[in-house]
DNA sequence: GTGCAGAAAATCGTATACAATTTCGCCCAC
DNA sequence: GTGGGCGAAATTGTATACGATTTTCTGCAC
């Protein structure tokens, strides 16, 4: 199945082959075949998809506006490295955010949106069981796609894309400061939150959000973790 | 006084003389001196600013990202022209985040941040005073600066910059859709939100944000106007 | 005069070239 | 052996060049 970011269209009043680079290298990020802090040197990019470093560079530019990379003047591009305060913000940002969508989501909800949703849950439960880090990876990616097709369905592009990129950085600050190698109690409470939308629960669909919020968040061990950095290490 | 968008550091992991172009591009569309719809060839902005259609370029693709520029294949960029339902979603994005931004703020506001507030709501009224396209341009920015810096306050870069983002994409929608000559019944409103959230009753500050947001709201016309359209001059 | 080629001009899309800056290795002094 | 400095290599910053697409203008047919 492909993921919620490429199938929504995005917003595409895009203009070249920058899309497929960008996208790319956020999947690459997101599903965590690139690790934060890895650099993203222009013309590496450019050979990997043959194509010259304006692109590259215009497709590193983009991602640097999601926050998934971040560029340092004359230094280079990096697949970001979100500190402990950073991922806080994400996740305060979240909670900010979420119960807002949920709510707006419920208002043109139909039929067929709640069929999509529970075959996502599906398809994440299979995951769940099966073994091995690509199944990992997509997990992961599955436990987004929850979360943006609620915003999708909210009908508010602008918050679908807030959303997309609260998302993908989630996944980088999971990435770093995840501790339990599942983090998937998640599916269970996205099945609660689909059943209490369904039967018009609304204030409880918003608790359960923000519960799942938390219990994501508190899986993480936001610790500064800078580099594996030698020096670090003794200035404690 | 400068305006809070370039005084609030933005996010500056910033790399070339672009973010000058695109600062100046973007208050020239906050302020009106560039209206919707008008072309911006990457050329004329080269020229503009003495540089390569380069970094003009860069410049309008990241402004593109923001929402205040569009970019159509092959045809080239142009100041925003926000559908009806695109102003909606960007007010509707508001009533979403802003109660929620508000009460982020009261926990971390200071006395000197009110203070800061107090003394942005006198320029504000200040400026109501004068006459003259300048003074309701530079009305307009501190209206905003308002929210902004509340946005600001509330410790969260992330939301920051969403905050932005909504901001000056509400001045293209007010400047294509609004009504009343002077939209800002809103100053009192913000005296009131101050006031609420200085004695405490974040409730009641909430309300009135809300309250504040939907003001604006209803001074627009949201109907479709496509242009400054012959025909539809004749179609009243 | 209206409408439709077709060519010329302007503008964007992408690659390449060159300058500026950083990074890395090397050599030498201590 | 350690540290500092110098120079080469690599990488980014910016400008320019050239092909592709769109727009505008022109001229001819009707």
């Amino acid at each position: 199945m492909k993921s919620a970011a490429s199938a929504m269209s995005h917003d595409d009043t895009q203009d070249t082959g920058v899309p497929q680079i960008r996208d790319a290298i956020r999947d690459a990020i997101v599903e965590r075949r690139l690790s934060p802090g890895t650099k993203l040197s222009e013309s590496d990019v450019g050979n990997l998809f043959n194509v010259s470093r304006t692109l590259a560079r215009a497709a590193l530019q983009a991602l640097s506006y999601e926050g998934l990379v971040s560029v340092e003047k004359n230094r280079g591009a990096f697949v970001a490295y979100p500190s402990p305060d950073e991922a806080r913000q994400i996740f305060a940002a979240r909670r900010l955010v979420e119960p807002g969508i949920l709510r707006e989501a419920a208002v043109h909800i139909t039929r067929s949106d709640i069929e999509h949703l529970k075959q996502l849950l599906l398809e994440e439960g299979r995951l769940m069981g099966e073994r091995g880090q690509t199944a990992r990876r997509a997990e992961i990616k599955a436990s987004g796609d929850f979360h943006l097709t609620l915003a999708a369905i909210s009908g508010n592009a602008i918050m679908q894309r807030f959303m997309e990129e609260l998302v993908a950085r989630s996944s980088l600050v999971i990435a770093l400061y995840g501790q339990s190698t599942v983090s998937s109690c998640g599916h269970a409470e996205h099945g609660d939150i689909i059943e209490a939308i369904e039967s018009g629960e609304l204030d409880r669909a918003c608790r359960l959000m923000l519960h799942h919020i938390a219990h994501i968040e508190a899986d993480l061990d936001l610790r500064e973790r800078k580099s594996v950095g030698l020096k670090e290490a003794f200035e404690l």
